[in-house]
DNA sequence: GTCTATAACCTGATAGAC
DNA sequence: GTCTATCAGGTTATAGAC
């Protein structure tokens, strides 16, 4: 049993070339493959040759291309979910809950646009083979709260909460999933450009709000 | 030169196995195939067994899998952009031609799930390359129209025609697209099922028309 | 028009050297 | 840990029979 060898404490560094790193880089790669192409269609050599390193490398940090797009897929929901926790939106009421999330969602979907992508060919392709339902159902579950609130308090007219959530997420994520078939709308200009990023952010806040509230 | 002895104009039918049902048939199984893959991941043999013909015979109608593509993407658009024209949405007043559009989209959408995917799939994975700009634009451009007509009468508020155009179009594909992500909010419910569907379909118009509205 | 057979190529995954 | 080399299987596309 040589492996017991290998993780020996005393010398924690200097595996070679740093096993932690590595795995991240590849994850880093895997996931703007899968983004693009899902995961039918990706190509193992890709992620290998965008990583520096090769096939075969991959094949030693996991078992099988379907792992690795479950390991990419988990570590990219992950983080989406941390958000929700973090803002404590709870504490706030509906109208004002609403309007950050928004934001943080759009902001999410704007400095990581695989996300959505991701999610979308995950749908697609695969049927939500691999969607973590539970991570869906808190996401979903936050929005469906947030309007059940503002229904209660008066804030928000009389809605269906899992439509209306269903509604507002595809809004926050249609923009940038579909940003390339959408570019020939502001010929010249950056989607993701500060201008343009700053006016779609704040005219889907407006058309939300103006769409729930009482 | 046989081949033009099987075309002699005095027997027209009989071309062995009709010629214009065959090509219309092979469009459908590549909608289909297409549809959940997109075009790298799209498997000639998959097409060809649901038509019930070989591989060779897709090459002997179409010249490559690009061009195979193209066609089925080509027709899928011009059956969407029928509609728009079909509408008479000049002759109403902007918040009733609005509400008929949005009813139009979302049941063009149920009748043909295909639509939402495979535009969302050219987007995201050839990036928009065989994406009909044209077709965008009369799209978008309808929808634009309307929005600036009801800015001008007063009967909607203020508001970012491009921004708000690409936001409606999103709310009425989203729940199509992403359906096998979202099925889990309705456990033992069809997403596409009767009930659910008139629901989903009065809710998006409600949220939208309620965005716009002044 | 549609078939069978095959060419030429690509891809996931493994074995074994270093 | 990472590499080279390779296998087995699957893919697009074509050639030629019927």
């Amino acid at each position: 049993m040589p492996v017991i060898n290998k993780q020996k404490t005393t010398k924690s560094t200097n595996q070679s070339r740093n096993s932690e790193a590595t795995r991240n880089q590849l994850l880093d790669a895997a996931e703007a493959e899968f983004a693009v192409t899902g995961l039918i269609a990706a190509r193992m050599e890709a992620i290998a040759a965008q990583t520096g390193v090769t096939k075969a490398t991959i094949y030693y940090y996991f078992q099988s291309k379907e792992e690795l797009y479950q390991a990419m897929l988990e570590r990219c929901l992950v983080g989406m979910l941390g958000l929700a926790e973090q803002l404590q939106l709870d504490c706030l009421p509906p109208d004002a809950a609403l309007v950050k999330l928004l934001a943080t969602m759009l902001q999410c979907m704007s400095e990581n646009p695989h996300v959505g992508s991701i999610l979308c060919l995950e749908a697609v392709q695969n049927k939500g083979k691999y969607y973590p339902k539970q991570l869906g159902n808190i996401l979903y579950g936050t929005i469906i709260e947030i309007l059940e609130r503002g229904m209660l308090s008066g804030a928000f007219r009389q809605l269906e909460p899992r439509h209306t959530a269903v509604n507002i997420v595809g809004t926050c994520s249609f923009y940038f999933t579909a940003q390339e078939n959408l570019k020939y709308l502001w010929p010249g200009k950056r989607l993701l450009g500060k201008e343009l990023l700053q006016s779609h952010t704040q005219e889907s806040i407006d058309l939300i709000m103006a769409g729930v509230r009482n």
